[in-house]
DNA sequence: ATAGCGATGAGCT
DNA sequence: GCTCATCGCTATA
């Protein structure tokens, strides 16, 4: 048995519980007209303008960060480094600027159609973990900014999923973000091995 | 107009 | 563990 997600769900208010409570979803992409899926195994939370590892601190409301201040419900893809497309979920109710970042998956369907993203032939952890390479894997990129995460090309369901080993810690790669570093905002099933880094 | 840098990943040691 | 590719976003002027 599964359930889709509904817009309403990503309007939680706490952006952690949320970060949290996505650990085990299926999520799925039908892009291409190829359909990947995978069970969630690493997110983070991004807490609006009050965390300053956010791209929303203070508000900052600029060309890229504007989908953020929209309810919940719809991809937030930046790229990163010039070269990775980054995936997050919007969450909370219009002007809060709350995202989830989805960092791992392990992958459930779309194992060749993942690989030949990838440019990869094995089936290791490296195909669908860490941010860029879960995106690419799933054939997201920019252009799927502000898509709804309750549509036929994206969307995520609740399985009967049980994560058996959740562990929460710091997020990764914010060292710039002062007495916020160390919030235990990323959160990862560490019973799977499609994990970034332990 | 432009300098500085980033929510990363791959490859090599 | 270390280097570096690669370019859009942001702040500053």
């Amino acid at each position: 048995m599964s359930l889709t997600l509904s817009q309403s769900y990503f309007q939680h208010r706490d952006v952690v519980y949320l970060a949290k409570d996505l650990i085990g979803k299926k999520i799925t992409t039908c892009i291409d007209g190829k359909t990947t899926s995978g069970i969630i195994t690493e997110t983070e939370a991004y807490a609006g303008c009050g965390d300053k590892a956010c791209h929303a601190h203070l508000g900052r409301f600029t060309e890229r960060t504007k989908v953020m201040y929209e309810p919940g419900g719809i991809a937030y893809v930046y790229l990163c480094y010039g070269i990775h497309h980054l995936f997050n979920i919007v969450t909370n109710t219009r002007g809060n600027a709350d995202a989830v970042l989805i960092r791992a998956v392990e992958p459930l369907e779309g194992f060749d159609t993942m690989r030949k993203r990838r440019g990869k032939e094995k089936l290791d952890k490296a195909l669908t973990s860490g941010p860029g390479n879960f995106s690419k894997a799933f054939g997201i990129s920019k252009t799927h900014n502000e898509m709804s995460v309750v549509s036929k090309e994206l969307n995520i369901e609740h399985i009967s999923y049980k994560p058996k080993n959740l562990v929460e810690t710091k997020r990764i790669g914010i060292d710039y973000a002062e007495e916020d570093v160390d919030l235990p905002w990323r959160f990862y099933d560490n019973s799977s091995k499609f994990i970034s880094i332990k």
